[in-house]
DNA sequence: CGCTTATATATCGATTCGATATATCGAATC
DNA sequence: GATTCGATATATCGAATCGATATATAAGCG
């Protein structure tokens, strides 16, 4: 999670550690620790995917290598990795580094787990309601009604992407119904 | 945050370490790794905030002691708590069991941090829209704008909630501006 | 120069996660 | 009634992350 944003900062540009995690702040992401942020660059670093630019001081910046590229590229597109809001939104960030033709995949799954979480909710909310004066206090009864439509907003924000997605490339958006999606491991 | 939700778990009813994963889930929080849980529940049976109120085979009932009751009357309130969603989602789902006098302190706290958010995201939103041909592509675009409505969306949720309270608290509503809330460290 | 603040890297202990191991129970099958 | 099997339940392990703290460097200022 952490090594997949610092590839995907350093594939834009060089930086350094400080500038790493400023960024990641700027974007609205997360501002990560220190204790997570320099283990990260050095597993990185001692996996050959990332090597250092230049270094003033103790100012070192990074660079991502052609193994750090490759790395990057299969982590775009991993249907095994997190499915938590964050994770997601970092993938979004860097979608444009990810093929054309499988950018919708990435929407699509997230889409699906929305759907899910959706159902969850409403489930929930049905139960709860049905014996509110019992122990369904109304705070709780706020938070399901507030999830149940944070996730119908997140759902329709992301039909949108991938409609103009579709838009774009015409070729998928006539034939939606590509199933077999299924490639081995 | 783990032993928050525990303590406030148990404090509806007794229950066993697999149904406290299990109510998690229901309510739509999130399902805890149990390397997580039952480490948690052993911190805090040893620090004797919980204890076993029955057993049947491996299967072991816990419920809240008073020491217990007393440090989650604490947590409830704690300023110097986790600021992140789930926390204060957790917050919320036991905010029943906070002084009510005291209730409209949390959704305020809350609020303040969503409005903090908002600012950042807007500036990030601003500064990318000026250079969009350069560097921010339409989906880290996309990712911003998203991020300021779900950050609106969610104060407007918050207002809703902070003036239902003062509606039934009255004596809070005529004088909110008691701006003094400072009290040393 | 000496003081303070901002920048930057690093490390520590505690918490959480994901994976995996192990135990128990009830229902189905023989 | 013994056995197998899947669901339930507890436990543990290594790795990732966090929050706090330590330390070094550079920059600004009297």
């Amino acid at each position: 999670m952490l090594e997949f944003a610092i590839l995907g900062l350093l594939r834009e540009q060089p930086r350094h550690g400080y500038e790493l995690r400023r960024t990641l702040a700027d974007l609205g992401f997360w501002s990560v620790s220190f204790g997570s942020l320099y283990p990260a660059i050095k597993r990185l670093e001692k996996a050959g995917l990332i090597a250092v630019k230049s270094q003033s001081g103790r100012r070192k910046s990074y660079r991502v290598t052609r193994e750090g590229e490759e790395h990057f590229a299969e982590l775009l597109n991993d249907e095994t990795m997190a499915n938590d809001e964050r994770s997601f939104n970092l993938r979004l960030a860097f979608l444009r580094y990810l093929d054309p033709d499988t950018r919708i995949d990435v929407l699509e799954r997230r889409r699906a787990h929305m759907v899910e979480r959706l159902a969850v909710a409403r489930d929930a909310l049905k139960r709860g309601a049905e014996r509110t004066k019992e122990r369904m206090d109304r705070y709780t009864l706020a938070l399901m009604e507030h999830g149940v439509a944070s996730a119908e907003a997140d759902i329709a924000w992301l039909d949108e992407l991938i409609e103009t997605e579709r838009a774009e490339r015409p070729q998928r958006a006539t034939r939606p119904r590509r199933k077999s999606t299924r490639r081995g491991t």
